[in-house]
DNA sequence: ATAAACTTTCAATAAATATTGAAAGTTCGA
DNA sequence: TCGAACTTTCAATATTTATTGAAAGTTTAT
């Protein structure tokens, strides 16, 4: 496979990935464009190379800006904006796994811990079974968010790395 | 909050977090019902709780087959389907994760695998960029990969409890 | 063999989500 | 202060994804 062709479907099959996982198709593709560009790259490249709409490129770029996984980079001389990826793999998995843990796991765990506590639940067939999923429920995923925090806090994956050796 | 609001929360709740994780709602509502639920639920009785159509059910309960986190089962003198949800949380999580890495994540580990072990790539600085970054994609899918495989080999989250105590 | 009970299918429709593009807003050099 | 260069906004539109419901298919008891 020559370059055009791999990179064509590297941001294609990246593109899909995003979409299967809740995250915007034209998102994941500016992020998988910017990882693999060796120069800073304007709202305009990116457009003329993804074929999609400035406002797109706009709205996207933002999200990407929020989650941390991209910056500006200023070119003097230029007053366009332009954009680079943060390259290093883990730091921005873990930007992306932080960001979508709080905003989407966390409710979860917090309805479930109120749940769990609540003492209001009475001693019909439904009631007994839907107190004990929840609070199995809710050990489980006490149990992930705390690794996943472990996981977040470690720098370059070397937590990953501990886990891959003890368990090999 | 009781008891008819707690599950209602829950079973909304629990669709949300479908959908963000590019689960479709209705999938998700059915499992979190039929996990609450201390006797086997016919296609009916889904569908008037939920208020969603035959069609949907019966679509939807076979994905939750196919995934093996629900199951058939017959009640004596009554032709209907019933089905009752795989209740531990361990097993039926690690069957989601098991197919959802095969499904999606797969595809993008063996492209990663296939454009890094390219020799055709050349030196232009997109070419050499390209190159390094996909190289780092795939360590670190690879790891990923061999990790989740790990962890859904060993039962009942012994692995999982072993990381826990250890980094803690 | 029939018909009632039940399940499956899938074209039509609805709902959710993503994208566009042009107008409004901003910045900055002259 | 003007206007060109650039960015942002967002209503309109397009696309994707989910849902419906009625017809077709299947199973079972008699």
């Amino acid at each position: 496979m020559k370059y055009p062709e791999a990179k064509v479907k590297f941001i294609e099959t990246w593109g899909n990935l995003g979409s299967q996982w809740g995250v915007n198709k034209s998102i994941a593709q500016i992020q998988a464009l910017l990882l693999i560009a060796p120069a800073p790259l304007s709202t305009d490249e990116i457009m003329e190379e993804l074929k999609i709409s400035r406002g797109n490129v706009n709205m996207s770029i933002r999200q990407l800006l929020d989650w941390g996984i991209i910056y500006k980079k200023a070119i003097a001389g230029d007053r366009k904006e332009y954009f680079i990826a943060e390259k290093n793999v883990w730091k921005w998995s873990v930007k992306i796994g932080n960001v979508r843990k709080q905003r989407e796991l966390n409710p979860v765990v917090d309805l479930l811990k109120e749940i769990a506590s609540e003492k209001d639940l009475g001693k019909s067939p439904e009631e007994v079974e839907f107190s004990k999923q929840i609070k199995d429920l809710n050990a489980f995923t006490q149990q992930i968010s705390k690794l996943a925090d472990k996981l977040f806090i470690s720098q370059q994956g070397e937590l990953l790395m501990k886990m891959l050796k003890m368990f090999s």
